[in-house]
Parts: C-alpha cells; structure tokens; sequence
DNA sequence: TTGAAAGCGCTAACAA
DNA sequence: TTGTTAGCGCTTTCAA
C-alpha cells in the first residue's frame, strides 16, 4: 500500500504539497501538480480513510437502525436512506436489532466511539434513557422521545382518519384493529385511536387487539390470525398494518369468507405486496422515499451543525385496492 | 470526550497501563486496575475506535453490495449477513447499486482506502476487471470470476432440476421461462438451461423470455407480464423467480385462465410472499440464512488469513404451493 | 509492573 | 508556492 509520503518522494515534493493537492487546500504550482498526478497514477495510490477518519475525527458513516431488515416496510426505508445518504457522500451502517436492545444498545454505543457520526433510529425496544443520556447526533422515526430527539413520522392521524372513512363509506358495523403494543410511544398508534374514534362516533363498534410484534415473517402472522379470527367470527371490518392484514385475509378466505363481500380489509403501509393478494389489498400508504429523505436531511443537518426541524410529518396516501 | 490520556491523569497512571487495562495485554497491577476502572467510569470514558482502526489498520467493517436492498431477497440475505456479521464482531455497511455500475465501483474502492475490511458482493453490473484488478479481500455471490474470485451459491443445477421435475409431474407439454441476461456469468442462470435441458428430454417444449431486470418493483414487472404473456396464449406451464412468477400469475387470472388448471405456474427463490398469493405459488427456495453464514464465514476467513473453499454451493428445497 | 516515546497515515499551521 | 513539523487518540515496543 503506497502512502502519502511514497507519492511525495516519487514526485519530488513535500507531503504537505500533495496533502495540498488531494485536498484541493491551497496552492500547488502547475509544475507540482503535474508530477504528483503521475506519482499517483503509477503508485496507484488511494489515500487511507482510517488516517483521515482520525484527524477529521469523523468516518462519515451514519448508523440505521431497524428492528428487521427483512420486513418490506423496512427494507425500502433502509435503501432510500442509503441512496439519499450516498449522494450527500455518507455510508449507511446497518443494524437490525432484531428484537434484541442489547443489539440496539451496542449500535448506540457506536455513536461514542465514533464509528458512526450519527444514528437515525427506527428501531425501539430499548428504553428511552439509553438514548437520551447520549449527546450526539441521533434522529428518531416514529418513537416520540418527549420532543428531546429530532423525530420524523408519518401523518398517522390523518391515516387513521383515511382508514375510518374508507370502513364508513363500506358500510361496517363491526370492525377489528390490530396495533402493536400500547406501551411503547410511537406516533404510529395514533392511527389506531384516531381510527377508532371516528369509527365510534359514526356508530360503528370497534375492536383492538393488542399485539406484541417483534417477529415479522408471514408464517408467524399466519399463525396469530388462525388463533385470533376464530374468537371474532362476526366482525365485517379489518384494519391494521399490510402484512397482517394480508395474513388476516388469506386465513379469512380459508375460513370461506369473501373479501370484501364478506368481511372487508383496509391495510396500513402501502407496501409492494399489496398487489400480489387476490383481492389487491386496499391500503393507507406512507410515503417511505420521503421519509427516507428528510431522516437523511436531518441527521446531517444536526451533525454539520445546521438548523433543523425537531419535528417532521409526512403525507400519507389512499391506495384504492378491492378489500374494501 | 474524555481521551484515554484524561484516563491516565485522573487514575494517576501512565497512558501505557490504561491502553494495557483496556486491551487486557500485558501486566496491571491490581492497584492500578481498580484506579482505571474508577477512572473510565468516572468520565464515561469509551475508546476512540477511529485510533485504533488507524493503529490496526483495519475498520472491523465489511461492505455488502447488493443490486437492490427492497427486493425480498436481498433484503434477507442482508438480513441475515449483518446478524451473521454482528456475532463475528464485524459491522455491516450497505450498499444498493440499484444498477448503477458507479456505485459498485465506489464500493470496491472503500476497499483499498481502507473503509471496509472486506466485501461480499452480490450485485454484478460492474466489469469482472474492475474486481480482479482489486487485491483485497472479496466474496462473490452468484457470480463466477472464473474461480479468480471465491463464490458463493445456491445449487441452482439441482433448483432447475425440481422445477423441471414439476413440471413434468404436472404434465405441461409447453413451458415458458423468463430468464435473466444470459451475458451475465451467473450461476443462477443454470437452472434454466438444466430446466429447459430435462424438460425438452421429456418432449416439453420449452421457449425462453430473456429479460435485463434492473428494477425489481412489482409494477415495472407486471406491465412487463402485461406485455410479454400476450405473446404467448398457449402456454400451460411458467418458471420464473418468484417475484415476476407472482407478478405473471395475477396477469394471467385477469386474462381469465385458472391457476392451476389452465396454467401451472412455479417459481424460484421461495420467498415469503408465495404465501400471500391465491393459491400460493409452488416454488424452489434457496436457504437464504445458510446463503448468508457462508458468505461471512468465507469473507472473515479470507480477511483474517486462514484457508477457505474457493467455491461453497448451498442445497435448496421445494417448496409445494398450489400453482403447480 | 510501569511510564515514556515512537508511530499508525494523514491534515493543517507555520516558517521559509 | 513550498517543506517541515506537530498533532489526531490510540497501541506497543522498550528501558527502567
């Protein structure tokens, strides 16, 4: 590995002239110029990021945090924030926590050592003190931490809202909502109360069920529904987020329900895989590039000491499918 | 931040002792030991890992270059690779090419500036030379260098033989397969040549769509289904990768044909969502987590010197859905 | 068992 | 316009 110094000698130069050169900070002479681009070229030299990292005491690298990789929602938020951070020269270090806060403890810890420069955070089983005894750049998606940290969500109230007018509009009298557990405070509920308090003015019966999700493949999903659709056998209405939902559906249909004659079915997310079910499933989509972008936008504004907004909502959409 | 120079002084040790202490080489006296870990704890010290890489010359990071993070696929296998990679001590940074053979180039140059340790690289747009001119530690996925590179695979020879075997099975007598760019040297490409070899032994006929996928959203392939499957009113029987399989079903249920009466449909990866489809698509899986274990083991192994398989190929199953 | 000192490869300040 | 030098925060000799 040729070093900086192998390229000043090969050229004829001080180091700090070709430190000059690389870095574009003041004056190298044409003359110095030409040679050291040669030395480069025949040294084939690339400078050492680690030594750079060091005096910059930076490594532009952001952490993401997200419980599972492998759920869609997560995935398509983890490449948009990959490609909007490549484009502001950032690398994105991933980490699923995969329902276990130490995993999510340790990736903070990152944050301190200076392996990454920032976190955005999507991911929260850790307790909030975790994050909060920390003072570095993070950024959260959907966990409110007491307006302490930068937070980004989506509109859930308005797609709560989207939700109890499409379930009004069908006609339920009995519907049923999944949500992930109460306890933790993330604006994401908010769509399951503003959903329900719509639905309950306008005389419709509603129901939740409470779930504790860590786990996101579908045969789990499949399994919950087989255990909990039995208990609900009158209900006309489903809401909750996509994957379930199309779990829900494809155990309703096996019970011999037609969707939506039947039973009719809203989703939440807007995923891809809305299209694949039969019927496409009818959905209240969140805008996931968007949300990549302005998490990207706001961590770096936080790291380059930039002003920002320490609380951000983004639209979200109908997506008419046939469940509903 | 406290430095580990901060460390010494309020410990009244030498800097040497802490570094001894913190690395567990070399002698600490009790005495001494007690005092640093007061110390550390005292000014919530953590070590720089920006210094240590600099000292090591090493990141403890390994880059994962994949075409597309949203398709299913690569979102587990990413999955998988960062768990993997966590248990070993390493870290994960990502990278979407999202067919951008730019990016893949970047990628390979963190390689020699030292920002990522190794690479596993399981997108290929870039030129082989691109690769071979690199002399650091690399691990392909799905795509043979000529044994110049180490790879990894499925054994896609026995995943074209199965759906072959269905499809003979289920008596089709005219199969279409879509089949990736055959310019590409990937092993995937050989389960449609031993499927289309077994098949035409057994008096099938067998016609082949060669496709140039760049995108993988469930949209951008079903106009191509839209398109493509006019062509051909006759066939009684598809093999594709799941994702266009799911995409070419639902074009076909439209166009009114019974799945699987009129038309047999298998697919290929076995993802999760052939469970969300009616009726769930038959398909060969390929054992993604096992997919992802090698590849790290292979790359740590590389990095840290031991000996390796040069070329690891990984079983995969059928999986009976109600498509074929 | 310890502390002082050299150096990992680079950047930036400074004197020339 | 340039080369020399002093760090960045750590690890590891090495002499005590």
């Amino acid at each position: 590995m040729a070093g900086i110094r192998d390229v000043a000698r090969e050229a004829h130069v001080g180091i700090g002239t070709v430190s000059r050169y690389l870095n574009g900070s003041g004056y190298v002479s044409e003359e110095s110029r030409n040679r050291i681009e040669t030395a480069i070229k025949t040294l084939d030299y690339q400078p050492n990021e680690l030594a750079r990292n060091l005096y910059r005491n930076r490594s532009g690298i952001i952490g993401v945090i997200v419980p599972d990789l492998e759920h869609p929602f997560f995935s398509k938020l983890s490449k948009y924030i990959e490609i909007n951070l490549y484009e502001r020269n950032y690398k994105t270090m991933i980490c699923n926590t995969v329902g276990i806060s130490n995993r999510e403890k340790e990736y903070l810890k990152m944050l301190e050592r200076n392996v990454v420069d920032g976190i955005i955070a999507a991911a929260h089983t850790l307790h909030s003190e975790e994050y909060l005894k920390i003072n570095r750049p993070i950024l959260a998606m959907d966990k409110d931490f007491n307006g302490q940290i930068p937070l980004v969500h989506s509109d859930h109230k308005k797609g709560g809202a989207l939700a109890a007018e499409a379930v009004i509009k069908a006609g339920c009298r009995n519907v049923l909502q999944f949500t992930t557990s109460s306890k933790v405070t993330t604006p994401a509920n908010q769509r399951h109360i503003v959903f329900e308090e719509i639905c309950t003015k306008h005389g419709i019966r509603v129901r939740t069920v409470e779930t504790n999700w860590n786990l996101f493949s579908h045969e789990h999903f499949r399994r919950y529904m087989q255990k909990e659709m039995v208990k609900y056998p009158d209900v006309d209405g489903i809401f909750s987020a996509d994957i379930p939902a199309i779990a829900c559906m494809n155990v309703l249909k096996q019970r011999g329900y037609k969707i939506p004659q039947d039973v009719k079915i809203i989703g939440y997310d807007g995923l891809d895989v809305i299209y694949m079910t039969d019927p496409p499933l009818t959905s209240v989509s969140q805008d996931i590039e968007k949300l990549a972008e302005c998490c990207v936008d706001t961590i770096i504004r936080i790291i380059e000491g930039k002003e920002y907004e320490s609380h951000q909502v983004i639209d979200v959409d109908f997506v008419q499918g046939k469940s509903i």
